[in-house]
DNA sequence: AGGTTTCTACGAAAATCTTCGTATTAATTT
DNA sequence: AAATTAATACGAAGATTTTCGTAGAAACCT
């Protein structure tokens, strides 16, 4: 998978949670959080569809996109690339800082106990 | 705290785990894994002291760097920026993907646990 | 139909990051 | 001391990513 640029992982997330969109819905959620033009938004989202990240439905005039990529591969590529370029492929150290700084609650935190139980009784 | 890229991660790692370093040390560690010209390493670290990322300590002839952020806080800040960007938030979902995909000991589980619990006592 | 709005396409400027060539200076060797 | 080696500094080219202006086509409104 091509490794999303940070301005297209902020679209993907977008597409993740709202479902297929337009150019210009996607632009209005982008700009509850900064100012980005809408010619920006659409240029990006070009290079997306070229790139296979997103697909997009050209049947009607205002074209509609969704995500080509799960929101799953996404992060695990990318928790691979962060356990590798600052954790030194620690995963137990990767999970421990999360957790650290979590406010997980008791409800997450049984279910990752469950997860470790499941990975002991594997070995 | 600026964010380093990728090059400049590289060279942090290095000198996270070899401590003190000249320009020629580093490079020729970046070189194990791919060819980097002297003159670029030499250039981003002399970049990376700009911005604060590394000491430099010019009292002899060949300068010798050290970081001058902390892994912890590195990790930290790109932990938080995965956990908006890809994950939305919820960390849970990140330890969750990064533990089953990780080759985690016993006693590295075993440590998750106990923070877990102690996590839990404190609620 | 004419004017306005709303799209897409395209290209190029701007910004950021990476790479390296060249100049200069300092140390080392012969 | 001259030649070679090894270091820093600097600037600029390349590569990638982001931004946006402008043009043209389609839909909409009077």
């Amino acid at each position: 998978m091509n490794k999303p640029t940070e301005s297209e992982l902020e679209i993907l997330k977008v597409l993740w949670t709202k479902g297929a969109s337009t150019v210009r819905e996607v632009n209005e959620i982008l700009n509850e959080a900064r100012e980005v033009g809408y010619t920006t938004t659409l240029k990006i989202m070009q290079l997306m569809a070229q790139k296979g990240l997103v697909n997009r439905d050209e049947s009607t005039r205002t074209h509609v996109y969704t995500a080509a990529v799960a929101q799953n591969n996404v992060q695990n590529h990318m928790l691979d690339q962060l356990l590798e370029s600052a954790f030194g492929g620690s995963a137990s150290e990767l999970v421990m800082n999360a957790l650290g700084r979590s406010k997980a609650s008791q409800k997450e935190l049984d279910e990752i106990k469950a997860l470790i139980q499941k990975l002991e009784s594997d070995e």
